[in-house]
DNA sequence: AATGATTTTGCAACCGGTTGCAGCAGGATT
DNA sequence: AATCCTGCTGCAACCGGTTGCAAAATCATT
């Protein structure tokens, strides 16, 4: 496909009259290369758009570059439920590539606990970002007894010590029932994700904290769990307006689960806010387009996904693990 | 992280007592080597759960069996907006994964040319799924002067000879408005995404088939042009009730779109699908829960997104070029 | 001019897998 | 018994880049 005759450093090192070995040093700006001598070299190169040769460097240094992104795709096709993972993308694949590190997408059967094998083993790859929630915490114990490197997303499992990035969920909660709060509502209701989940569980303690601050004791009519998405919002919402009909607020734990629970609401003849305030979270795209457009909880994701690059290349070169909290924002749009 | 002491040939070919070509050979199947040895020296990988050196193997072989999915999010984080090209990722992960390929996430800057040599040359790619719309025909155009082994999704340009998979746009458009005018609708709205995209072209051609073959002219004031996003339907609803108020349907080129229609027929007092019936493109996993479920042209995703795998991967081995067309059907759910 | 120190560059082995060709062992044929 | 043929396995070179250590070149000092 490059048609001139350059392709290896062999062939650079003929032209410039130098060893291969002189060739790679001046190439990586080795100390060890007089400046005279490098910049020929680089010269040389570059006029021949010289490109080296990945899989030669990566045997020879025993480091792939490559960091695969675990998801769920194996067993469930990606979806709307998926697009989260799709936002946090973004600041995932521009912080790897200024970092010269590819990003594979890693297809993992939840039921197989040998997969990573089958990426460090074979030098496809160095380390994970693990973003599936499908079987999370059967991943998150294969990894840490493997010694493999990695990172997830979520609240760090306290029975292991491996690299994190979460949201401030306590203050995610507390700032949304604030909020709600402080337009008047009363009647709050929590709309949970998985109930197992330290996130949900974080999230629940900031709203039960902004309650009783408020002299609010928590009702457990107003409190229901289920799956971060619109079935579960679909569902919660119906249950909530059934057995708590007199609720004035839903705090819903993803944006999904909220822009569900809205239609539900309409559907019902309440009005968002009038008569219903909703407030979401995670702060995804679809949010400023939804009906009437979503107050909720920003997660800043692009800052989470470049924090989950970061971090894992930081703990690769130096064995740190770092769990980190990024601050949430409340995003005041129309719905509360 | 393997604790063993087998990680490579040589440690199978020295517990095999035999050679390391042996031992290549056996693991590949090679008629060279007798049954007998060959499945004593799998046994012995086997039970030291060995895994082959992906880079020693690409640098021997000349071949990364990776393929780079190019996207835009180097220039635009992923959003909705970006939720087709999500959804086709499941197709091509699994067949990709099936086939023993590595799927990495490619940032291009779309005012670069010189990109895919950063994939070829360096070997970290062996080909490119083109998903991107940003600067698609400038990437076309580099990928083909450079004879890059690529596919794109898409109608082909019909000045070059490259691999493609598109929907059958044509009978998408004429389904859908075929559709309407069963229903009984007269005064139906062409929304199109970019005028200049063939595949607009074609969708345009099914609409204007379908209603003349019913015996009606296309009224230029029903037709409009803009993005395949959620801000272009909006807009252009909003343009489409103020120059043709008498419409009574809308097939709009993208599900995004007929959505965000959706949205402004309603805030604007119209009745979905009593007063304005809609019809939109693709079928993602939102039309399910949209308000009302969204009736739409289904491009079979999944299907689309196995061809676009299975047919660059076909060009890789065989240099054939394949220009896909996938059927489309009509999903008919609740607004048209 | 000789010697020592420093700087610069080259040799060649290695990283781990693949494979063309040679060599060996065993069986068949003469 | 000798020879030939076939099947099986091993040798070692290669793929392309990195780098420890040795050698060569250059500069400074006596």
């Amino acid at each position: 496909m490059n048609k001139t005759q350059v392709q290896t450093i062999a062939d650079i090192a003929r032209l410039a009259g130098v060893s291969k070995s002189t060739v790679s040093r001046a190439l990586n700006d080795s100390p060890l290369i007089g400046d005279e001598t490098k910049v020929r070299i680089r010269q040389i190169a570059k006029d021949n758009n010289f490109q080296i040769n990945v899989p030669a460097r990566r045997l020879s240094m025993k480091k792939s570059s490559t960091i695969a992104f675990v998801t769920h795709a194996f067993h469930k096709d990606f979806s709307v439920a998926d697009l989260f993972t799709l936002e946090i993308l973004s600041g995932i694949t521009s912080t790897l590539y200024q970092n010269r590190y590819d990003l594979l997408m890693a297809n993992v059967d939840p039921f197989d606990t040998e997969w990573p094998y089958q990426y460090l083993s074979t030098g496809r790859a160095d380390g994970f970002i693990l973003m599936t929630s499908t079987r999370k915490q059967l991943h998150i114990r294969t990894l840490v007894e493997m010694e493999a490197p990695f990172i997830a997303w979520g609240v760090p499992n306290p029975k292991y010590n491996y690299c994190t990035v979460t949201g401030d969920n306590f203050n995610g909660g507390r700032l949304a029932t604030e909020h709600l709060l402080g337009i008047g509502r009363k009647r709050i209701a929590f709309m949970g994700g998985p109930a197992m989940e330290l996130e949900v569980q974080h999230r629940y303690d900031g709203y039960e904290h902004a309650l009783r601050e408020a002299g609010f004791d928590p009702d457990p009519h107003l409190v229901l769990y289920g799956e971060f998405c619109s079935e579960s919002g679909t569902a919660l919402m119906n249950q909530f307006l059934d057995q708590a009909s007199d609720l004035d607020a839903v705090f819903a734990n993803s944006d999904l689960m909220a822009i569900a629970a809205m239609k539900i609401l309409q559907s019902r003849g309440r009005r968002i806010p009038d008569d219903v305030a909703v407030v979401g979270y995670d702060n995804l795209s679809i949010t400023e387009e939804s009906h009437p457009p979503l107050t909720t909880v920003s997660q800043n994701i692009r800052t989470s996904g470049i924090m989950l690059a970061k971090n894992l290349l930081q703990y690769l070169e130096t064995g740190v693990v770092i769990n980190v909290s990024v601050p949430v924002d409340l995003v005041i749009r129309e719905s509360a």
